[in-house]
DNA sequence: CGCCAGGACGCCC
DNA sequence: GGGCGTCATGGC
């Protein structure tokens, strides 16, 4: 990534992002689309910060009314632009499906997002579709000014308190994430740390929290890339495309080579 | 109107 | 331990 301040905005050159693969593929749900000159452009927060950002051409961006500490400082981070992604792509293209997945979405970058809010978001994605979990969330943040409501602001609710989200079965799912975290019986700090299959079983002692929204967290909300949640989409891949299983040597990255994947296999369906 | 949504739980055998 | 109905809500 390179870049250079123009006034209150800093130009931003990186080849391997395009904002709608990254913003609009279902990893982060705080993202809009606003009608701009430009390309595309999207405002939206990652936990208490907010950015609108516009893509102007392939691999061009515009960071509006930011600075360069701020960018350095969180959104380089957010972006995850000190990642390699031709070099993945690369290692990634020996196969010939995930190949193809890559030359189609080639720009999907996995954000580096907070882990308490990945926790919540993805314990309202089950068994529900983009447009309303985006829409939960919204009503979620709202009551706080746009900033995602903390463990500790959330503590006094219930599941009838939480009724104006209109989450349905969730709600005592939610409260039951918050119980855990305040006491402490759940520390996602440590949790993020741990040996993955550790990790992972701590997760799914919240309740609401299963084998796909633990993998979620683990992915998306504290950058275990090598977590790869199993939708029925990527069933569909991994019984049509790798009926022996998935590539050893993607292991490691297999949560990032699962972001091509759905997105290319979704793309196919329609 | 019925079907489905980036699932998980509780209960059944 | 695998199979299946149920869970709220609303987009389509």
């Amino acid at each position: 990534m390179d870049y250079k301040i123009s006034g209150n905005d800093i130009i931003v050159h990186e080849a391997d992002l395009d904002l709608d693969e990254t913003l609009d593929c279902g990893q982060a749900f705080r993202w809009k689309k606003v009608s701009s000159d430009y390309e595309c452009t999207y405002t939206g927060s990652f936990f208490n910060d907010r950015l609108t950002v516009s893509q102007t051409g392939r691999g061009d961006f515009i960071f509006h009314d930011t600075t360069e500490e701020e960018l350095l400082k969180k959104w380089v981070d957010y972006f995850d632009f000190n990642t390699d992604y031709t070099e993945l792509k690369k290692m990634f293209s020996e196969d010939e499906t995930l190949s193809k997945a890559c030359e189609y979405a080639g720009g999907i970058r996995l954000l580096r997002q907070n882990s308490w809010e990945c926790l919540i978001s993805f314990i309202i994605s089950q068994n529900n579709n983009i447009p309303r979990i985006k829409g939960i969330i919204d009503r979620l943040c709202e009551k706080y000014n746009e900033d995602f409501p903390s463990p500790e602001q959330l503590s006094g609710e219930d599941p009838d308190s939480l009724s104006y989200l209109r989450s349905g079965f969730r709600a005592k799912y939610i409260c039951d994430a918050v119980s855990k975290v305040n006491s402490g019986d759940i520390d996602l700090k440590a949790v993020s740390a741990m040996p993955i299959d550790e990790a992972r079983a701590a997760l799914k002692r919240i309740k609401g929290v299963g084998p796909k929204v633990a993998e979620c967290v683990l992915l998306f909300g504290m950058y275990r890339i090598e977590a790869f949640p199993v939708d029925v989409w990527i069933k569909r891949v991994l019984a049509e495309y790798y009926p022996g299983g998935f590539p050893e040597y993607i292991s490691g990255y297999a949560g990032i080579a699962q972001q091509y994947l759905f997105h290319y296999i979704r793309n196919l369906s329609e």
